[in-house]
DNA sequence: GGTGATTTGTGCGTATGTATT
DNA sequence: TAATACATACGCACAAATCAC
């Protein structure tokens, strides 16, 4: 390929990445075999380093590729779990609790074989303006927020964060520093608050550092965020955001009749 | 500020863009006002162009800042537009047509005084697995794709590719190169394959370079992308892919009892 | 409408650091 | 230990877009 940079042409790195892409796409560099280094890049395109760098740097923001130092530059593998996050209760009565529809993940982790482990926080916190708006609360309540950090097979895999009033938190076992066994939504119930609706928020973004870090995201790894606003009878009570890794993480949701959705949509990977 | 590396310290540009996100955090350049030039940078860190802009970089793949070739460098406003893509119907009996239910943002985006227009394409293309699988075809099988570009104000906003086997769409208005009146899933019902159930995967990714151009996303910008597979009571019946871009926009689900969830989760922007 | 100054974008070269093999 | 490969950092020159005049 020539890429030499003519008038109306796009620039060097950007028709380098092209055509690294293109390559990609047609599948050289398959599974565990690293790219060409990037001095074989620089004689093959005739190119200095820095331009190599540009494109690969590219194609690495997009997530196909990572870099690793004194190693190579390897395709990214893709696989993806799926997270079902709601499935409709089949023709429920207005007024049924939510939580039994809730809470699939950890039979579907392990019936996959995963090992599913998690880390617990419980701290008072000022809560931002996303959870008073939610809550009904004034601005920076302190609000009870219970963390978990789920890991599936050791790696990390989501963070959970559930707000709760304080008001309705106090004198449950939501003010407890543990998990609640049965879930934190048996312990709203059995102070009178059952969870009969909900609101999901989704937004994507790319990590902050912090994020990455914890994630183990590269750079081209956005971040999946559900917003849920648990809702009663007499209004709002939770509000639980929580991050997933989007390079591993898929959601999903049934809705509608469920006896005909079960087999859809069991399909690993993408791209 | 002191950024000379030290030993065990992070590199230059990492410390560089960790102080600026800091100086972003704590309001300084708020709104249109522009950052210091690179050439201000420089002389405030006493650092080369090539680690201001690393350091820059960092900040625009993370989706914070935006750069613009002769004019500056800014931050980039977040102002989200909410989609809600399902409301659960109040204690509808198995076997209602979802329909009404998901088509709530044309109003939506009436209502807040936005203009929406929108592009619409027909063909005949051979599917890809992630469409046969879900659809239940055989590997490679033509499909009818029924391509809608959507504008907000006349900004690109979403690409939404409906999936329809040729045996079911022969014979119905989905053959027309033209937008169906009333919506595909009437075309669909007219055949007899009422649309009862859905199954939603969502992911995020980054947009590849195409994606990008289209819907006028720097890096940093990840897409949200929303596979719908419409279910009736033989099977599948379609699958849609709505892409949306993340900075822009957020998926509302509404779940369980709707009356109390009106109100929830009406807030503007985040971050 | 054109010109020049400003600002980011592209591209080259070089040297040295650090992780892996 | 040595070689390899990516990471960081400096410097320079010119291109392209924007804006003020």
């Amino acid at each position: 390929m020539n890429i030499s940079r003519g008038a109306g042409q796009a620039p060097k790195y950007q028709r380098l990445a092209a055509d690294l892409r293109r390559r990609i796409m047609d599948g050289e560099w398959q599974g565990g075999v690293p790219l060409p280094v990037e001095g074989e890049l620089e004689s093959q395109y005739g190119v200095a380093r820095n331009t190599v760098r540009l494109a690969v740097d590219v194609l690495v923001n997009e997530g196909l590729l990572v870099r690793i130092q004194g190693k190579g530059t390897y395709l990214k593998d893709h696989s993806v779990v799926d997270h079902h996050v709601y499935r409709a209760p089949n023709g429920a009565a207005p007024g049924t609790p939510l939580g039994a529809a809730t809470s699939v993940y950890v039979e579907e982790a392990q019936a996959a074989g995963r090992k599913l482990t998690s880390d617990f926080q419980m701290l008072i916190v000022r809560a931002t303006t996303d959870i008073t708006e939610r809550l009904r609360l004034a601005p920076g309540e302190a609000v009870v927020l219970r963390r978990v950090l789920r890991y599936l097979d050791g790696e990390p895999w989501s963070v959970e964060e559930s707000h709760y009033p304080v008001r309705l938190a106090a004198a449950t076992a939501l003010m407890d520093p543990d998990p609640v066994p049965g879930g934190d939504e048996a312990a709203l119930a059995e102070a009178g608050h059952v969870e009969t609706a909900c609101v999901d928020e989704l937004c994507a973004r790319m990590p902050n550092p912090e994020e990455a870090r914890w994630f183990q995201a590269g750079p081209g790894v956005p971040l999946l965020v559900q917003l849920r606003t648990g809702v009663a009878q007499a209004g709002p009570v939770r509000v639980t955001e929580t991050r997933y890794c989007a390079d591993r993480n898929r959601l999903v949701y049934s809705l509608g009749g469920l006896e005909s959705t079960a087999s859809v949509g069991r399909v690993p990977a993408q791209r």
